[in-house]
DNA sequence: TAGATTGTTAATCGATTAACAATC
DNA sequence: TAGATTGTTAATCGATTAACAATC
């Protein structure tokens, strides 16, 4: 819509700026300044003036942002001002632990419904939510305009998984399994690669303690 | 030691460039040009080029690189040559799932126990590990050769629990906890913020559907 | 009005890509 | 040797920071 040419490295700081003026908020803090604001969060005041007014201008002169007002505003930038119904494929331990994770539904991030290929554990219900059959995908998507599937299988299932999630019709897939999904332009994937995560940990380990 | 001035966004590419060659060792290629990679890794044989650089001269005019070199080498300058020990603290949901993850200590990263403050859990194991009192952090971490600390609490007790460990001695945070920890600077964290990556999926989603 | 702070333009810095000489 | 492909230098592009005029 809006976000046409933004580019990847401003959108990926939203939701720091996102959790930082939600902290304000809680506090009670009603007015900040990009300086001030830039030295709660490390970076330069010029980064987050340049940031905020890829968007439009938010602050005013002499007075700085209204917290309350820019809170909200990024929420609706990121899209947080409407619920996101989605599924987790794979009932393993994180998917369990991905819809025992109460701070998604605070977010307007609802968790559908859980699906599976193991026999054990299909018709069973995990925090409170349903395992269904990987069958049931097509039925359970359009009956629930499911917006994002979460990918929470093994790297060996996921390719396959991804197709059979796409074909379904749905067009954003948060991936946690440790492989690059491809799929067509249209879809949208984030991923969570735990590893790789864990290495670049490692590697700063290395480069200190030699 | 060896990565001084090498720029973390070239870092945060190796994990992927492992991958890529764990699976190229895997089925049976030995050698491979900056080229062919680039076409399977969706990036340009320039930047693979120059990447690799940064560590030294790992190819061959002519030739290209050797598959299982390179992934030897990549592996050792990510620290995969070692093992390292970690500690998850928090036992709910999530640092159940992470403790029953098989996929790192595949790559020698090695869950040596779980830490709680609830009763409830204490004593109990999970997927094999132990779940020890917070009181015993200190005496487990000196006699076992913590290397790392896994966060994976409520973001309410992540700063404090942050101290703890800092004050055993551990020197590296994976944090799942939704929050920016504060930390000396000879402390090392590697964030990985669930909440912040769905809400980036969710701007793309309304940026294409709107 | 005077002071503060934004929005925005210009300058700098770093990262990516292109090009090519070196060399296997 | 001729062909291929690296390592590396140079050119381009994008992102960050600095500066300042606009304005609340």
């Amino acid at each position: 819509m809006d976000g046409k040419g933004i580019s990847k490295t401003v959108i990926s700081r939203l939701p720091r700026y996102f959790r930082y003026l939600g902290d304000l908020k809680d506090r009670g803090i009603e007015r900040i300044s990009s300086r001030e604001l830039s030295e709660l969060m490390k970076v330069t005041a010029s980064q987050i003036r340049q940031d905020l007014n890829n968007f439009g201008g938010f602050g005013q002169q002499g007075y700085g942002y209204n917290v309350d007002y820019l809170y909200t505003e990024i929420g609706r930038i990121l899209g947080l001002d409407r619920t996101h119904n989605l599924i987790i494929c794979g009932a393993g331990h994180l998917g369990a632990a991905l819809a025992g994770n109460g701070g998604f539904a605070h977010r307007g991030f609802l968790i559908k419904g859980l699906f599976d290929v193991d026999e054990e554990k299909i018709g069973k219900s995990v925090h409170g939510i349903n395992v269904y059959s990987m069958e049931a995908l097509d039925y359970f998507v359009s009956g629930n305009k499911i917006d994002i599937a979460v990918i929470a299988a093994p790297a060996e299932a996921a390719e396959e998984l991804a197709h059979r999630i796409i074909s379904c019709g749905i067009r954003a897939i948060w991936n946690f399994s440790n492989t690059d999904l491809s799929v067509p332009e249209d879809v949208i994937v984030e991923n969570v690669h735990l590893l790789d995560s864990l290495m670049r940990l490692s590697y700063d380990i290395d480069s200190y303690t030699g």
